[in-house]
DNA sequence: CAGCTGTACTTGTCTAGACAAGTTGTGGTG
DNA sequence: CACCACAACTTGTCTAGACAAGTACAGCTG
């Protein structure tokens, strides 16, 4: 099953890794085709095809007759892109979480607004309820629900950097690999109004969101409020 | 401006145009690379390139060692699919579009939400406004905003089957490649509230989008405000 | 100085091959 | 019949070039 990385793969890798890490600053352009060729001792057509994923995958833009432009620093692309909170929110604001209530394991709750799979229904769930904060304003109120395949001692351990999808992916090797959601505006419940300190009925952003895992059938849910008057939410603007 | 079309896009249109036509039925196999390399007099590597979009657009998936597969008959896959409103739409609503004004040519509006790069801010835009139905509710205000780079006549000429995007492709050469927005939850002003039919501050989906065109430095504008009372935005949930 | 022109760069398109690797069906073997 | 090996396909990767077309800049021209 491992096949050995193609030649492409590996100028892709190399040149990701020095966008990530920032040896290119935003806007400045990357070597040419040519120069690549040289320096990989390849063709141009091969440093082409590692090129197009990479603006498959919004690192860099290319200007015919001016070169490849780097599209921005950012330091986590990729998978997480369609959610990591901190990617989320936009970008270069402190970012921290705190638990309205510890991780706790729990029945799924009546008249759960997913349909949940036969897998999911035969085990409980693991249930969290997080405030995500952005420059010391809360800007988030999530619910999130894991089925407990195993997941016993997240109850007793510390999330792995504070990511939930981190500890998931390194320690119970589920990683999130697609993402569904539907979004509403709604006004704002005492409870919430609370949460974010605004008034009864506040316009919020909610979130119904279903993550599809690596394990067929398996789902992480979340139910999500967003408090948008001081931060949108957005990708990639 | 208008260039000649390349022999790629020949052979990618020749082939979408018999997909959507239905063909192939969904699930075949398209005719080999070589098969359709001499079909068409050129060589594998350009029928590729075109194969490549075709699998970009959603038209087909291929198979190492198999072949080619028609994924389905579907009239709008692919481009229009991370924002198409009938795709946005959850998903077997009878859909419709109005426009509040007729399409105008006019200034950029003073203080745009968006920076504009120079080749925008030197010439004039086309300016939509639109109204989206679901089953005959209204539940999208657009407000699109398109640079005029040699579009006058779309001021004359209806939309290709009522969609910008697809227009924009077909008839101007002008893909859209990629979207960015950020979101907001707002409380609706009496023109919008006149709009859907609700009342005053009900709470409305409000999102900002660039979409990013196959011409660098070219981009598309939105504002839309969505009304979620009766149908949530969502992506393929 | 403003504007044009040519040149040296860049990416885009295309040719004509080669070999690797995955899939499918045919035919032989136990 | 079940199983396996092999041949004939398919797409994937890669080479080594060519010319087209867009960009940037130096330098000339009025």
């Amino acid at each position: 099953m491992l096949t050995r990385p193609r030649q492409y793969q590996l100028i892709y890798e190399s040149l990701k890794t020095q966008l990530t890490a920032g040896v290119y600053p935003k806007g400045s352009l990357l070597p040419s085709e040519n120069e690549l060729a040289v320096q990989f001792q390849t063709t141009r057509t091969t440093v082409r095809q590692a090129l197009t994923e990479l603006v498959r995958d919004g690192y860099i833009e290319r200007q015919h007759g001016r070169g490849s432009i780097v599209r921005s620093e950012r330091q986590t692309l990729g998978l997480l892109s369609f959610q990591g909170f901190s990617e989320v929110v936009a970008g270069g604001h402190a970012v921290r979480t705190t638990f309205l209530k510890p991780i706790m394991l729990q029945d799924w709750p009546s008249a759960f607004v997913f349909p949940l799979t036969d897998a999911e229904r035969a085990v409980d769930c693991l249930a969290l309820e997080r405030i995500r904060y952005a420059d010391e304003h809360p800007v988030m109120l999530e619910y999130t629900f894991v089925p407990n395949v195993g997941l016993d001692d997240m109850l007793t351990n510390d999330l792995l950097d504070g990511s939930l999808f981190r500890t998931l992916h390194q320690r119970y090797q589920l990683a999130i690999i697609d993402m569904q959601q539907r979004l509403y505006a709604v006004g704002a419940t005492a409870r919430q109004a609370a949460v974010f300190g605004c008034a009864l009925h506040t316009p919020l952003l909610y979130m119904e969101r279903r993550y599809l895992t690596s394990r067929p059938g398996l789902h992480v849910y979340s139910q999500l409020y967003c408090h948008t008057d001081k931060y949108a939410i957005s990708n990639g603007l």
